[in-house]
DNA sequence: TTCCTTTATCTTGACGTCAAGATATATTGC
DNA sequence: GCAATATATCTTGACGTCAAGATAAAGGAA
């Protein structure tokens, strides 16, 4: 008897006509992520980042050396707009840890490369991201993960197909 | 290999030391957010509502008649901060969905009741709501939404429990 | 009573996000 | 070449949210 099944209690008794069990899983799914972002926020704060910053700077530390990627290049891998990867990336170029150069492919764009000091920080937070990682998920046994990652997937696979994206 | 993979084969290469299982089922759980309440918006908007309107009204319909409950109920429900409450409510008393009255039992307090305008709105639209819970399930049998929905309400025990939350 | 503390709600200021539009540069078709 | 179109990025304005602080009223203690 959770906070969920509380709701769902309510709705039972005021509109028993619906049928209140997607409403259930829905409602897990929204709080499980409220919670588990909450954790994950912790780390990025104890290192002075956001979601959003961590969100970037990782981007461009998993993409390899040179470490270097187009704000286009961010936005498909992040999913902004790109109003808002404007936003980060300003936030993150006067924090030191992102650089914009001139692209010399197009001079349309630009190029925005992790700073030796963002290489650095998140190099060093993701580890610490990880373990944390880790840590949220101990409530659930390997083979527990291993069904939540597989239902997860193909629940995800009939929003990713239809419009064959990323 | 969906996108999550994608980015689970970039930290393998780059940072082979980290273990990334636990990034693919929270990834997993993020994109799946994501998706899942950018189809549930469409309902809302198409009925002039926001997930953070139809929050609220949803709250009161289904704590029954009356369909009033004072802010501060309504905080502990939503489980948002009293300054958004304050303009959420400012918003849906504009709409004329809902009415602020002055508690009669206790002088600092309000009191928030559905108009028979929002009453009427909520009533239908959340029958509509309920049936796109269902569509966006649809991927899964019945089966694996129970199988799925065992799994979160386990993983959710372990967040609300230690500290005895609602 | 008269403080002191707690509680309920609103206010303020700062973010992060998006949609829509503005610029500047590239690319394409003739 | 040149106009028309497409693309890359930034700007603007509006939300929704939060943390921290401001009010105002309730409750408790001496």
């Amino acid at each position: 008897m959770d906070h969920v099944d509380r709701v769902l209690e309510q709705w039972r008794t005021e509109r028993p006509d619906l049928e209140v069990v997607p409403m259930g899983v829905l409602g897990r799914l929204k709080r499980l992520h409220d919670r588990v972002s909450a954790q994950l926020e912790t780390v990025y704060a104890a290192n002075g980042l956001t979601a959003a910053s961590f969100d970037v700077l990782a981007t461009l530390r998993r993409s390899g050396a040179p470490y270097a990627l187009s704000p286009s290049e961010l936005i498909a891998w992040t999913m902004v707009t790109s109003g808002t990867m404007t936003n980060r990336l300003d936030r993150l170029a006067a924090a030191g840890l992102v650089e914009r150069k001139p692209n010399p492919e197009d001079g349309r764009g630009s190029v925005v490369a992790l700073t030796p000091q963002g290489f650095a920080l998140i190099d060093r937070v993701v580890t610490a991201h990880v373990a944390n990682q880790h840590r949220v998920l101990s409530a659930l046994s390997a083979q527990d993960r291993a069904a939540l990652d597989g239902l997860l997937r193909q629940w995800l696979g009939a929003f990713e197909a239809p419009q064959s994206e990323g």
